[in-house]
DNA sequence: ACCTGAACACCGTTCAAGT
DNA sequence: ACCTGAACACCGTTCAAGT
């Protein structure tokens, strides 16, 4: 109970902003998973009654559409202090270089906070301030001889990645370590027969496993490749031999 | 309510099953949402009291769990109904068209229950299931010539594609006919003002639509482009002269 | 065995009331 | 203006009781 005591509760005394509200819900997703995310829950962090919030954010719904803007704003700031992502590493500069940055800063942001895909994912409406992301992506692919066709493609490929990439698919274990149905050993005579290629292929990753590649790095270059992938083969589309839009060449 | 009315429950007046139960919640997911799959409410569908529902179901997680499940089962009773799927096409076949149709098929059941990917993105774990469609790809993979390393990439690459491309980016207006700040066109000229990139791109989208590919297609295309684009990329990156893993050849 | 009613602890939200 | 207490309608779940 390291958040929850009444000390960091009463430490938390300000004005109480949409601000500060917006912060604390945060934190109590970040440490306790959006489902401890309750108008009372947040209210108790803030040293202060539940309808207390009502003044600073318009109900619940409202309070998750603003941590929605506040992951937005997150992805815009970590843009911001890459200079890789702002694009000015250089003016001669492959697209490719800072649409990879962009989408790495945005993925640390997504890694810094595991509920914020699941979060977007049940709001029926795109949060506004992801249209001036895709702004700026467009604007860094056309500048740099993209079709509007092609970008439009890679908004929808790479925004599916950054926010579909977080679930790790073989977590060591799955917690199961303790209670249960008997040997470890066993376990895994029984996962190798049932699935034997899943078997290999984690025998062969974890043998290859000579530098330190752990949890997030895994995950990380799993990413890492998919999305340098995915901009090869969309560079490779929007060139005369490849599988080029129908349509003329550029747009209007 | 054309689905909560009395004579509808009573109509459902059979023994009462888990299997009952999980495709009356999910029949309430797809026609009203997750938020509406409540104990309550799925026993008033079933013509039933709420704590009915837990001899056949271990409380609302477990329900989730088995709509998770139920989900799984239909992508690979889809991937089962799919000969190109299944590999069974010709012997020679490229591995690719196989796990082509095996993404395309879990697509259409993503589409048949939009909150799927949201559901599965709120658990903590896995689905069983999941494992062996897993699996069955790894070995087609696998026997088709890939290395561990690279059928290992692909699974997460597919796999967060699958979940990831259900939202639309674009989707025409956001409800916001008729009770909006004034004139459609001010609007419009206003995001052309604010966003020149996303206005010029939405017309050149818009004026390449000559045949009539409205709604689901479009995203299908989108979908379909970049599985193509992935599918190319993962069996180049497995080539000699591809960004082959710094390890030996196989694996193990 | 399967289903139920009453009850408990929680949730979002309204509203009249405080300061 | 900002915050509160009581209240309302909902939620998941327990438990003793019915049949």
């Amino acid at each position: 109970m390291t958040i929850g005591d009444p000390t960091t509760a009463r430490s938390a005394r300000a004005p109480l902003s949409r601000e500060r509200v917006l912060d604390v819900a945060a934190g109590l997703a970040d440490a306790e998973g959006l489902r401890a995310v309750t108008m009372r829950r947040v209210a108790g962090e803030l040293g202060v009654e539940a309808m207390s919030l009502y003044h600073h954010v318009p109900g619940k719904d409202g309070l998750l559409g603003g941590l929605v803007d506040l992951v937005v704003a997150q992805v815009s700031d970590a843009v911001a202090a890459d200079p890789a992502a702002r694009g000015d590493a250089g003016g001669s500069g492959d697209w490719r270089v800072t649409v990879r940055a962009r989408c790495l800063a945005a993925r640390t942001v997504m890694l810094r906070h595991p509920w914020a895909p699941e979060l977007i994912a049940s709001r029926p409406t795109i949060p506004p301030g992801a249209f001036v992301l895709f702004e700026e992506v467009l604007g860094v692919m056309v500048r740099g001889g993209c079709s509007y066709w092609l970008a439009h493609k890679a908004l929808h490929a790479l925004g599916s990645m950054v926010l579909g990439f977080t679930q790790e698919l073989f977590s060591p274990a799955g917690g199961d370590d303790g209670g249960g149905p008997g040997d470890a050993e066993e376990d895994l005579a029984a996962m190798a027969e049932a699935l034997p290629y899943t078997t290999a292929m984690v025998a062969s990753e974890m043998h290859d496993a000579d530098d330190p590649t752990l949890g997030w790095c895994d995950s990380q270059s799993e990413f890492e490749f998919t999305l340098g992938l995915l901009l090869d083969g969309l560079a490779r589309a929007d060139e005369p031999g490849g599988l080029h839009r129908p349509g003329t060449a550029q747009g209007s």
